[in-house]
DNA sequence: AAATAATCGTAAGCTTGCTTATTATATGCA
DNA sequence: TGCATATAATAAGCAAGCTTACGATTATTT
């Protein structure tokens, strides 16, 4: 069977390893500036106050409001570093709260993905909190999704997306949004075997 | 508003304008193969029965049984370069036949993108006829999608493919599908103002 | 000819993604 | 206080994407 983007049981259970990132490779590609992956053992509660703090900021740079959902919707998909589909996240909001509609939820997404605290998943038409803070958002992102445990890194625009710009404008070919999405297998999913 | 997927309405209205794929660019990027965008004046026959001719002698060569339905999905799929769902294959179809039901339309869209006949478009949900016949399957394929028409060209595994794969193994990241998906206004739209 | 496997059709249904109302609740500000 | 704007909740529903179950064909093999 060739689907995809439906079953992500994805275990969140905890693993042992560390992370350790090349800094250099084989090839002699140059590392890029932060690890994609969130470690298995990172501090995750740092992690996502981290995340909610710049988002705060963010929002009141813009003068845009924070809200209740918004926070929620933004920590549900805090909470793991998988994507959510909107349908996981009603689920996920449902066990501290009344259940949200699927109209709350989506509103809440809109609003964070204009403010670039969220990430849509093409592929999986899920949706995944922003890691990296620092990319503007013009600039193309690439996802690293891994198929064991289901998490997802990213890699700020480096090189790759001017090549890639490169060769889709040697066809005449005038790129706006690109959606580059790897699967594969983790660093720390290497590990266990 | 941030969807997409849905509204692919694509006028497929005949258009103008010659192609002039560039073979060399600005930034000295050196132009791939074959240009990856159908002109809007191509032989559109020629190119079908090209590509249906080429199903059989995959088939053939696989012992595999190119079937009626197989047939006719593909070439569905083939007379618009445009990707489609399912369910506008099944609308397409219904023209010239008993309205085919939705497990019909998927057996044989599995069949055809186990033998590389056809790409799934991820961030669409839709299905799209392989137009180069000779990557091999294991490497990735970027598209190019229009937003203006919808027509989706393919550039076949070229050096950025090498690039993003270093970018994804430099966080140690073990890379296997590639989803290079770009949005984008293509040559003969661009060409329309 | 019988058995097996591959393919196809019919019928039904489920989940997800997303939308359209319409009405309420804040929040800011004049 | 009154009004406007932004935000949210409630209710309902559509459509796309995909699946399960099962019986009927059609090859292919023995």
């Amino acid at each position: 069977m060739l689907s995809r983007g439906r079953s992500m049981a994805g275990s969140r259970a905890a693993r042992r390893a560390l992370g350790s990132p090349a800094e250099m490779l084989e090839d002699g590609y140059m590392s890029l500036a932060k690890p994609a992956f969130p470690a298995p053992d990172h501090d995750h509660g740092r992690c996502t106050a981290d995340a909610l703090a710049h988002a705060e900021v963010v929002c009141e740079q813009r003068a845009q409001k924070f809200t209740p959902i918004r926070r929620q919707v933004l920590g549900a998909l805090l909470s793991s570093h998988r994507p959510l589909g909107a349908y996981e996240i009603i689920d996920e909001l449902a066990k501290s709260m009344a259940r949200p509609a699927p109209i709350t939820v989506y509103r809440a997404l809109d609003f964070l993905m204009a403010n670039g605290l969220v990430h849509r998943i093409e592929s999986r038409n899920a949706y995944l909190a922003c890691a990296a803070h620092d990319h503007d958002s013009t600039s193309a992102v690439a996802f690293l999704i891994c198929e064991r445990c289901g998490l997802v890194g990213e890699i700020p625009s480096s090189s790759f997306a001017k090549d890639l710009n490169a060769a889709a404008r040697s066809s005449g070919f005038a790129p706006k949004l690109s959606v580059v999405e790897i699967t594969g297998v983790c660093t720390h999913c290497q590990k266990m075997s």
